[in-house]
RNA sequence: AGAGAGGUGUCCGAGUGGUUUAAGGAGCACGCUUGGAAAGCGUGUAUACGGCAACGUAUCGGGGGUUCGAAUCCCUUCCUCUCUGCCA
């Protein structure tokens, strides 16, 4: 959520910076900045009143105390009219405060000044590609086709037992799974991120402070008998850790991952695109998450790009790195870094990471502060990452490693797996 | 799931309608004292909003209510603990 006096300071800056995300309706800057005019008007005249108010009613006590009943009781009359102005006025500003955080929500994080400009993914800067694209061998097959040659995920069963797009993963495919969020986990935390297990679903307080609430709501699994809502990255409970809290300078950086199986409904559409296990409902998925010093996020943003790409590097995958233009970049997100492997067999990109510097956004949504060297209480800057995303590296590494007569392992996994070949 | 007890500041803890402007203690910071330290003494020590400021307003788990006045009374909700039940 951007801050009304920030936008008050840089009204301009804020509508040019507004028009990169494509945001429709940059005059909602000025709305925000009329409404919170009169709710400082409302709040001066309401508190004036109540200071009258709260004054007489110590006096009421020493009169009583003195025994002075109709001193008092003249005194209560007195009150009694101001009250009748308050009631209106309290109302009032109840609803102006509700406008106001109703018309903050509805603005995009500002972008980084780096953030190029373009509205579709095919204006993303290509930043770097790397690794080397297999040859496969003739009759190489597309991992929907490998994975049922080897039975390693079944999606009629899948979704026998719950729907469409909840794999049921089998044998060497499940154990695949489990050696690969072992082997995220274990690079995640040498390089100094200590690891939470949090809760898969969260409250209605927790989805609101990352921003899946008010407006995504349709994306979760909403449990309404206990109003949970299933979480769609473990990005959401691990970064609540911290809402409502206020750290010390000393404590940051705070580095934090964590695995968590993702709900996503996002109703998507057919074809290559969200075949296999290229979308799903139910994924698997290992997160980095930071919150960090201010002046410190830009830094730790390219440090978090370095990892994932040490992680990718590791893995053998051919990838690429783009930097998001202004239109394809998340809501909430200043400056995203979105990594791509290269899926041999149906020669197409996947995503499989995406780092992003939400700056203050998240932070001062969820009030997460921390007190500076001056003793001056500021805003965290909060940046995740995924390291990775489970499905499209299993699709990639299924495909890039297959020979005619099985699949081999990136040398990295096959300790965690306890095999050179997956099959 | 049922019954009961609770939730107060950084922490402990007092407080059952009116100088509570949340006592007292601990911790922490600074100062005095000291050869140095400890002890002792003094001062300070929440957040948000409004205001140039003085200061004002709100917050005692959350929300609502009663009252001139609520940490205190009422309703509601969340959480913690104890017992019972159920369960991997």
């Amino acid at each position: 959520m951007l801050q009304v006096n920030f936008l008050r300071q840089n009204r301009e800056i804020a509508k040019q910076k507004l028009a990169i995300k494509h945001f429709g309706n940059p005059d909602l800057v000025d709305t925000a900045i009329e409404i919170d005019d009169e709710r400082k008007q409302l709040q001066a005249a309401f508190d004036e009143t109540q200071a009258k108010v709260n004054a007489a009613s110590k006096e009421i006590g020493g009169l009583m105390a003195k025994g002075e009943q109709d001193k008092a009781a003249a005194l209560k009359n007195e009150v009694a009219d101001w009250k009748k102005q308050l009631d209106p006025l309290k109302i009032k500003m109840g609803e102006v405060e509700t406008k106001l955080q109703n018309t903050l929500v509805q603005f995009p994080n500002l972008p980084h000044d780096l953030v190029p400009l373009g509205k579709t993914p095919e204006e993303n800067v290509l930043v770097k590609e790397a690794g080397s694209k297999p040859n496969l061998h003739s009759g190489a097959l597309p991992h929907w086709d490998l994975i049922k040659k080897y039975n390693l995920v079944d999606f009629e069963t899948g979704a026998k037992i719950t729907g469409s797009g909840f794999p049921l993963y089998i044998g060497k495919g499940a154990k695949f799974q489990r050696a690969l969020v072992q082997y995220f986990l274990d690079f995640n935390i040498a390089a100094g991120y200590t690891e939470y297990i949090p809760p898969f679903m969260v409250n209605e307080a927790s989805a609101f402070a990352t921003g899946q609430l008010p407006d995504k709501e349709g994306q979760m699994y909403h449990a309404t008998a206990d109003n949970f809502y299933l979480i769609p990255t473990a990005e959401v409970p691990v970064t609540n850790i911290f809402r409502d809290v206020i750290l010390k300078d000393s404590d940051l950086p705070i580095q934090m991952t964590a695995y968590s199986p993702c709900f996503r409904r996002e109703a998507g559409s057919f074809g290559k695109e969200v075949r296999g296990l290229n979308r799903v409902h139910q994924f698997e998925k290992v997160e980095v998450i930071q919150l960090v010093h201010p002046d410190k996020s830009d830094e730790v943003l390219d440090e978090m790009v370095a990892h994932v790409e040490k992680l990718l590097i590791s893995l053998g995958l051919p990838y690429r790195i783009l930097r998001l233009c202004g239109g394809d970049m998340g809501f909430a997100s200043a400056i995203t870094y979105d990594f791509e492997v290269y899926s041999a067999a149906q020669a197409m990109w996947l995503e499989v990471s995406s780092v992003s510097n939400f700056q203050a956004y998240q932070t001062y949504r969820m009030k997460c502060r921390f007190k500076d060297a001056e003793g001056k209480t500021q805003f965290a800057h909060s940046l995740n990452g995924s390291s990775l995303a489970l499905p499209r590296i299993f699709a990639a590494i299924v495909e890039n490693y297959q020979t005619e007569n099985g699949i081999a392992l990136p040398e990295a996994l096959q300790s965690y797996f306890g095999a050179t070949h997956l099959v």
